[in-house]
DNA sequence: AGGCTATTGTTAAAATAATAACAATGCAAA
DNA sequence: TTTGCATTGTTATTATTTTAACAATAGCCT
């Protein structure tokens, strides 16, 4: 495989959250579709994301279900489970840990960080929290790769820095601060006004046709 | 302007947000790199973004901040203020509300909408929050336009149903469980699981490198 | 059996988005 | 004043992503 879009990344994870409820209702095969209609795009670009990872589906019964979850985690799990924190647990950062809880995913929040000692040391759905003066410490022992950020705005470059200088390899901020990491670490911003200002704009637009 | 595409939209959105800081903190004009540094893109991307809004800077000195704001919410903004609600007011919801309180936007949470009586009635940060038996009717009063979901996954399609019955033009959907909505109302689903994989697919590639 | 049809896999084309290239120019410094 | 240069605006190019087109064919129906 020479090398998969970032789109196409991106809808594989989708898929396969498509593929695993229709596997636990008992379906066993799918069509292309199917998977399209679940997930608000067309059934053409279903089959080229399914062609480029080099699946094969079969003809008129569509695609083993099983088959392909296993086949996109190949792809897009790692081998090994790989821990992530949380820095900052307030409403976001509990939603969050809240969220992954119980998933099937290799991706597992290990640890959650914050600076409110009424927070440190108790555990939100199992999950520890740390005082972050320790983060270094905390992400080196667990080798934790990736770390949520839901810091207050203020914090965020600060924390950005910590987490980097403690080898994290790949950050997703949701805090409204865009941040700047070294090469070789991995960044992923997201802002829901941004999505909610284009949801408006669309909105606006289609009410002046 | 024949046609603005949907990045430069979003762009657009995170441009002005980072400009809000610039004028805060008493900046009066901006270059494009400058903007393309906080954003983490191209300068050039900046600057043809600018120019497909037909704005003009001034050479050696940059784009007037305060114009291109007001610019950018000309584009992106209606007239008048649009109302969104929140349906779903747990710990995500609760963070969203938060959140937007306070920012200078043409969008305004103006309703929260629960099913548990212990939060019906309530407010957060000055945001009441309705019996969600009573949505169509607050909805229609309210002239609210937007809805946010944030109830669990297995409300999603219910609670779909009565946006969009009450007349809503957007959703933006973040239950992990993706909708349908008929023609001429606009969806935008976002799932943090998708980013973190993401994230998690670079992670691993980049250490088999 | 034989034709029909829904579906896949894949190539080709179109649309969208990002980057590069560079002329124009106004400010700053010499 | 003149030169140098940083910066804009815009066109051209390239890359990426989506959509269309269609041949191949497995299974269904008659
Ligand atoms: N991007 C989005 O879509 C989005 C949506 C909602 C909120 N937000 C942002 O997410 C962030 C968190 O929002 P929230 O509603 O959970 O806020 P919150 O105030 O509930 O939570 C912030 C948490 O961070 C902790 N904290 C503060 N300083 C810290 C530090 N130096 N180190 C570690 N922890 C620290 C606080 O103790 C608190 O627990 C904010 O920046 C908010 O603007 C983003
Ligand atoms: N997309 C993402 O990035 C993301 C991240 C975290 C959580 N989530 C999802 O967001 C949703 C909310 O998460 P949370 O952590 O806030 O959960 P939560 O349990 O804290 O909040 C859910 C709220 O919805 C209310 N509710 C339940 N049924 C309702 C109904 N029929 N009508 C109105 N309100 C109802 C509950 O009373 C509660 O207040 C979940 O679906 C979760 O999976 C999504």
């Amino acid at each position: 495989m020479k090398h998969l879009p970032h789109k196409t990344i991106a809808r594989l994870s989708q898929y396969r959250r498509a593929l695993l409820l229709c596997l636990a209702k008992g379906k066993t095969h799918i069509f292309s579709h199917e998977i399209a209609k679940i997930q608000h795009i067309t059934a053409v670009q279903v089959r080229r994301d399914i062609m480029l990872i080099g699946y094969t589906g079969t003809l008129r019964k569509g695609y083993n279900v099983k088959e392909l979850i296993d086949l996109i985690g190949n792809i897009i799990d790692s081998e090994k489970r790989i821990d992530v924190c949380v820095v900052g647990t307030g409403n976001l950062g509990k939603a969050i840990i809240n969220y992954f809880k119980g998933r099937r995913t290799k991706l597992t929040i290990t640890a959650g960080f914050d600076i409110d000692p009424k927070k440190i040391g108790k555990k939100i759905t199992g999950v520890p929290i740390y005082n972050v003066a320790d983060i270094k410490k905390i992400i080196q022992e667990k080798n934790i790769r990736i770390g949520v950020m839901t810091v207050p705005g203020e914090q965020t470059t600060e924390i950005c820095d910590m987490l980097v200088d403690a080898g994290i390899k790949g950050i997703l901020n949701f805090t409204p601060k865009p941040v700047n990491v070294p090469h070789g670490v991995f960044l992923e911003e997201y802002d829901m006004i941004t999505s909610l200002e284009k949801v408006a704009f669309f909105v606006k637009t289609q009410n002046e046709l």
